[in-house]
DNA sequence: GTGAAAGCGCTAACAC
DNA sequence: GTGTTAGCGCTTTCAC
């Protein structure tokens, strides 16, 4: 832990080169309309004196930051509890990068955190923002939009109002339940449960939508209110068994809840999935693997989710007028699904 | 989508407030030694006119950016397969928010990553790093440490020169591992086998010691090389299982891969616990509970220790001199752990 | 206590 | 092609 010396300036390597400024300042950006020789000696300078640009300096006059903020609400400690974000947050760290970007990474819990990320927003750090709204009455999005900051979110947002322009990416959360579901049924499975997870989540509402395409006549007792944890997965499993002891198959909305269910039919002794075949969803690596049996799921690429998120933030940021005309952009991206077949279903 | 709004600047709420730039920064800094009735007024301009400090400026002249730069080298897709750096992230994110400073992370794979993070960091975008180096080889340290930020590491770094200065963070690794394999002792198990991470990160290093510790005069052949996930946990065990079929315990270098060793265990039809005990390491929970049966394991607060590498870095930056001098700094954290009971041993 | 003025390091017209 | 110049929005002496 050291910082004393100075860093070299602009001033400096135009010193040392023999030329002006302006001319450093080109041959760093580019070096476009510049003598060949020129661009050499600078370079030299450069190398020589370890010239790094003053990022603050540059931010204030260009009014770019080459920074993206990424805002995860996480007022529940489940999205920690899965590595579902930290795999999105590869794919938009790849792309970010790819283009010179920064990851400014902005975790929030509470009413007191939107604030302050609203405040952090409004005030220019960022090019634009790519916003996870987990649930349906989140102030988040709202106070994005408010800030003025470009934004691409990552799920559909919930909230009723001006969907028109808001540009979001999504799986096929209801295309996925409904593939499912069909596999279930081609089984030769009749008495099909269903549970769900939190419904004030766009995901969990949408599998849940994809469940009633395929049974749309199923009987509401084979439906049950989960919370995309294990332990949610179990009570709902057993409130299941007790309405509906004839079931023969269950379509969890997410791997998590799965497994939870899984145990509790083995602790009431129903095979898997001999007396009854279990699916999931995400296709959640370490879990989907390991459970007793392996877990029949529908994947969803979450890394090319979030690669395709910075994609549409970065196309927006640079199209210069195409990010600020709301009407024209794309509302919303779906990305496929497929489903993974092991041994559960 | 849509920024076109200026927004207003220290000169215009200045001029809202009748009173000169240089009292409105007074104010918006703090608002020592200003007036009661012009705080008042210039807070209400300010509050009128939504003006929100450009940073961009303002860092320019303090040089302060009270923001942090988090590090992950992920040469290898395990990182993202447990949930184990989201819940640092957390950890790191809660103290820096708490200090109003933004969490810009970096995330690298690859010799071409470490270039950029490099010359990102000796940009001085940042007032300080918090680095996670997974292996003995990588030459991420010696960057960092070259480029002259104020760095706390993420785990014991495993470079043996210049070790001196080094601030980290740990989890008492050696110890967890040393009362792991006293429980299994006392259980009345006397030929207890151990899979170790990939030796060339020291968690498994230090896990590895902590066994010998213990188990001075093992038989070498009692210990088997895995990788941290639970494929190479399997293949461990069946090595191990084929060396010394006469084996009544396991201590695994972390949960995932006591999971794939439950697995062969039982694919070889042996008890779990009756036969053969088995001990995990980081109580990873969605697999620690969700294995059958749940996994006896070693806890370690990472949360903590993610909250505790920021707060040791930015005592360390606004410490002044403290920061500066490397041999006055604290050479290194060590966190306890806890043994945590479930059914597997 | 408050204001005036001088930059922080850089880019972008605009001359030459 | 290259240099000169004028700020970007802010903090911070230094007078008053």
């Amino acid at each position: 832990m050291s910082e004393t010396v100075p860093r070299p300036t602009l001033e400096a390597v135009a010193a040392r080169a023999g030329v002006s400024r302006a001319t450093v300042s080109r041959v760093v950006n580019g070096g476009d309309g510049v003598r060949e020789a020129l661009v050499e000696r600078v370079r030299r300078a450069v190398e020589e004196l370890g010239y790094v640009p003053n990022q603050a300096a540059r931010s204030l006059v260009t009014r770019r930051h080459d920074a993206v903020a990424v805002v995860i609400a996480e007022p529940e400690t489940r999205v920690f509890a899965d590595p579902f974000f930290a795999r999105q947050l590869r794919g938009i760290s790849k792309e970010l990068t790819a283009h010179d970007n920064q990851l400014v990474l902005l975790l929030t819990e509470g009413r007191a955190d939107h604030a302050r990320v609203g405040r952090y927003l409004a005030g220019g750090h960022v090019d634009g923002a790519l916003v996870f709204s987990l649930h349906l009455d989140d102030p988040l999005p709202g106070l994005i939009q408010r800030a003025g900051v470009p934004t691409v979110f990552g799920g559909r947002p919930g909230w009723s109002d001006g969907t028109s322009g808001v540009v979001y990416v999504d799986s096929d959360n209801r295309g996925g339940a409904r593939e499912a579901v069909r596999h279930l049924l081609g089984l030769g499975r009749t008495r099909i449960a269903h549970i769900t997870g939190p419904l004030d989540q766009t995901s969990a509402a949408d599998r849940l939508d994809g469940f009633r395409d395929v049974m749309a006549d199923a009987d509401p007792h084979l439906v049950a209110e989960g919370d995309f944890t294990p332990a949610g997965g179990e009570r709902a499993m057993r409130e299941l068994l007790g309405r509906r002891p004839c079931l023969d198959a269950v379509f969890a909305g997410n791997d998590l809840m799965a497994a939870g269910a899984l145990r509790v039919l083995r602790e009431h002794g129903r095979r898997v999935p001999d007396d009854v075949a279990v699916a999931g969803f995400d296709d959640m690596l370490p879990v989907a693997e390991q459970t007793d049996p392996p877990l029949t799921t529908v994947r969803q690429d979450i890394e090319e989710a979030g690669r395709l998120m910075a994609r549409l933030l970065l196309r927006g940021l640079d199209g210069s007028t195409a990010a600020e005309t709301p009407s024209a952009a794309p509302s919303g991206v779906v990305l496929p699904t497929t489903l993974i077949r092991r041994a559960s279903a």
